[in-house]
DNA sequence: TCGAGTGATGTCATAGGCTGACATAGCCAA
DNA sequence: TTGGCTATGTCAGCCTATGACATCACTCGA
């Protein structure tokens, strides 16, 4: 497209708006079409109608670009869990991370392109992993303010999450009809049967 | 060091041996030297005596090299779950597995200079994290291979690497003077009072 | 209305991680 | 001796990531 065109559309705004979201959609359908680890930053930056380098100045990395929501994510379980009864157990409190989410794990077909892409390539496993433990940091923080003391913060947070990613899984597996927070609720009801086995 | 020199103590022997063994040491030294994100693989490979490709040939990324035994603390792990008796819960064989490490984790001092390392650089900690990961569908694996239903077998796997994380800190954690085996111990038996609350 | 900022982007240069293709030279077995 | 095998070297090159500096539409106060 010709800064010609660009100009006409903007009418006369030096660039066209939201490169973020152009960005984002751009990796997208690359990594869609030929695979994260053969899409190069010079395509999508491409794509998206911008320079490598403003890639970089959106995006720590390659990867980060597929972990846009993470930050909120965690911050609505921290305050689920901050916002507990005062007289709930710690897992009571993890449950109630696991309830808050339900409204983020909303459109299936999105988590499973999303899953899909990240099943296929490590380094973006490796990523989704260190989200998964910042979040049980997160959390393990948010139950120690409530005066949880370790190490039953820390082993809650850690199951807690395990929880919330078998939960998941489940919610996106084939055949699945259930809702992700109807699988979460079964699971931590499940956890408690075979811990006690 | 010259030509001359290698061969000399070599005795003609076209390299010096174990270039396995230098690589890792010459990186760990200049790792606690300058730290990991300040070293470049041309310098250890350098100070090991060989080129940068041939650093490559021996491990994945620059990464990799500290996680030389992972394959077989894994190994001892499903071995664990896999030999654990008959009628044992699934919390019972992770148990096992818990135990079984017990002789890898020996070297506090080694331990905790490994740990400063990965905790001083992100992308050293998501390889951890995936290591963990991968540890925890091995012994999801190793359980359904014992007639254990999912989502038990994942759950309780989940769990158990929850446990084992939290056990591996606690013993490395300034002022422990417990042994790695008697602190999973501990843990697991507060995990069972922690899910019962 | 003008001129000084401001902010998003572009341009350029470069370090460093990683890989493929091919060359080399001791070793060993036939 | 010969020929294959193996560990390593050499070289060329792609891609990710970052720093330094330039550009230009926009805004706001004098």
């Amino acid at each position: 497209m010709s800064v010609a065109v660009i100009k006409y559309h903007q009418l006369m705004t030096r660039w066209q708006p939201d490169a973020h979201g152009r960005l984002i959609r751009a990796a997208m359908e690359l990594y869609l079409e030929r695979g994260f680890g053969h899409t190069t930053v010079a395509q999508i930056a491409e794509r998206a109608g911008v320079t490598e380098r403003t890639f970089f100045r959106y995006f720590a990395d390659k990867r980060e670009m597929l972990f846009d929501g993470s930050e909120r994510l965690q911050q609505l379980m921290v305050d689920a869990v901050a916002g507990s009864p005062a007289d709930a157990t710690p897992l009571d409190s993890i449950g109630a991370a696991l309830d808050a989410v339900g409204s983020v794990f909303v459109d299936l077909t999105r988590s499973r392109t999303r899953q899909l892409i990240i099943d296929s390539d490590d380094s973006l496993q490796e990523r989704e992993l260190i989200k998964r433990d910042r979040l049980a940091t997160a959390i393990t923080r948010a139950l120690r303010d409530r005066g949880v003391e370790e190490p039953v913060a820390s082993l809650a947070a850690q199951t807690g999450i395990g929880v919330f990613h078998v939960a998941f899984a489940g919610w996106i597996a084939p055949g699945n009809t259930l809702g992700y927070a109807e699988v979460a609720r079964s699971l931590l009801a499940e956890l408690r049967t075979v811990t006690n086995g």
